[in-house]
RNA sequence: GGUGCCGUACCCAAGUGGUAAGGGACAGGUCUGCAAAACCUCCAUGCAUCGGUUCGAAUCCGAUCGGCACCUCCA
């Protein structure tokens, strides 16, 4: 089974087929370290991921890189805004480094912990000024630039290709749309390469250019470091959906501008998680964070889990009750998957039976073709609930599987066993000791008290089980 | 003003021409002093609405209603 992904350039589902036999270059729009990332901003980072596992699990040789965006993403209106990294810094009384350092930590953090594999080079934009002082030379050799009020511009008239991802009508998007005219662009949807002059003082991030000492504009990073490290052309280019119209469409009108080839092969879009409310933003205040989600007692791989159960280029809609859903879903399976081990006695077998390998082939059909994780879940519970394989034989499928689900199915016990007060304790053995001379009044009494201090008692088989109440 | 996506049960969600995956919740049963757990069963003649095409439509076409997104920073 070969595999297909949708290309957002085509609008359709291509097979794959990387530029060099069985090598892939993969570049991922990463983030801009401001401030924390919101799950929204995780769920594509997913996506991304089950796409890293799948080209690995095919056998690709594949080479994944992600910027860290630090300096240039300015926050609002076009090219008049401020530096989030700069305001940041302004409102915190940090320094922008710190800033960015403090945010990429915590980044990586979350990414660790919903078992997101670090892509093999993260690059920084402020690591690549020299790069991208570069292209924009090469870009004014070959005519596509201007300088006007003292920034660097490309000129997307001389790019007669320019918005063919975004599919734009150029000569219908000025009128009615809410773009403020700025004087200095011959072209309303000409874009910044280079800063020299901005509407703010204080910019403390800035480096010498033959424009000027300045600063680069957004899109320029990806373009100069997808090129270092993947060479001029490339296999697939990653980001989120609300990059098809602007900084991709601009990416490739400078990438391919400078060098007059074919730049990126496959353009992959993830949607957006979206609340009751509509997407999450963090210009909106309050967002959600993987944080927040593990004090109100979730696991990450609850939320990675509910994020496997849609696919990436649907809306998936985000609320407490999907989440818990997405917690019970995965805590049943977990359960299932530990009878399946006891009763294997941990040992695992070959997939060699017929129904084995049918479920084997099931899967990697789905996996293969459009990231279609939703149905390779959906095996996942027929071959747990299966009772024509046997549970060794189900041990090695499962971890076929969670090379691609990456939950951690076959890891031992989450301990988070929790200290239980003493005077719990005390309580639960007089009960045990009620139950035992059937004084089922006094047990339950107790078993009352117990939950009025804050906890769960419980009769399984292996005996009494105390849970703190969430 | 322009453009795109979507509307599937109580919730999340898959499914793009062959008769509605999966999970969670709910309900019933077995078991247990009860509760819990476990196991079993049940859970949309129906896919926003109305028309059309077809032997056959959630899937294709048209209209209507509703939601989301993009054309500004954005995952």
């Amino acid at each position: 089974m070969e595999v297909a992904i949708y290309n957002t350039m085509s609008r359709s589902i291509e097979p794959f087929v990387p530029l060099k036999n069985g090598k892939v270059g993969m570049y991922c729009c990463g983030p801009t370290v401001y401030n924390y990332a919101h799950i929204g901003n995780l769920r594509t980072y997913i996506f991304e991921d089950l796409l890293h596992r799948i080209l690995t699990y095919r056998g690709y040789n594949l080479t994944h890189v992600m910027n860290i965006t630090d300096v240039g993403h300015l926050s609002d209106d076009g090219d008049e805004g401020e530096d989030k990294m700069e305001r940041r810094s302004r409102e915190s009384g940090m320094s922008v480094y710190d800033i960015a350092a403090m945010y990429t930590k915590s980044f990586f953090a979350d990414t660790g912990s919903l078992n997101i594999i670090t892509p093999d080079v993260t690059c920084r934009a402020t690591d690549h000024i020299g790069e991208m002082i570069a292209l924009i030379q090469r870009l004014e050799e070959r005519g596509h630039t201007y300088i006007s009020g003292g920034n660097v511009y490309f000129s997307i008239d001389t790019f007669p290709s320019y918005g063919r991802l975004a599919r734009l009508k150029l000569d219908q998007l000025s009128s009615g749309a809410r773009i403020e005219v700025d004087e200095n662009k011959r072209n309303p949807k000409d874009f910044v390469l280079w800063f020299t002059k901005g509407k703010f003082e204080n910019q403390s991030m800035k480096w010498d250019s033959p424009w000027g000492v300045g600063y680069p504009g957004w899109h320029l990073e990806c373009s100069a470091m997808s090129m270092k490290y993947l060479g001029e052309s490339f296999d697939i280019h990653c980001g989120g959906i609300d990059h098809v119209s602007v900084h991709h469409t601009n990416e490739i009108a400078q990438s391919e501008a400078a060098t007059g080839k074919e730049w990126v092969k496959y353009w992959v879009h993830g949607e957006f998680l979206i609340d009751e409310t509509g997407k999450m933003s963090k210009s909106k205040g309050d967002f959600l964070t993987l944080s927040l989600l593990k004090e109100k007692g979730y696991s990450p791989l609850d939320y990675r889990y509910f994020c496997l159960g849609g696919h990436y280029r649907s809306q998936l809609i985000f609320s407490w009750q999907a989440l818990d859903a997405a917690k019970g879903g995965r805590t049943n399976l977990m359960k299932h998957i530990r009878s399946i081990r006891e009763e294997a006695d941990g040992i695992k077998a070959d997939i060699s039976s017929e129904a084995g390998k049918a479920v084997l082939a099931e899967f990697e059909g789905h996996i293969a073709v459009d990231l279609h994780i939703p149905q390779a879940l959906a095996v996942l519970w027929t071959l747990v609930k299966s009772k024509d394989i046997s549970a060794a034989e189900k041990l090695s499928l499962i971890e076929t599987m969670d090379s691609i689900f990456a939950l951690d199915l076959l890891a031992e016990e989450e301990t988070e066993s929790e200290e239980i007060p003493g005077e719990i304790l005390e309580l639960a053995q007089k009960r045990s000791e009620a139950k035992k001379v059937r004084d089922f009044a006094l047990a339950d009494a107790l078993r009352d008290e117990i939950r009025d201090l804050g906890f769960t008692v419980k009769d399984t088989k292996d005996g009494v089980e105390i849970i703190r109440n969430m």
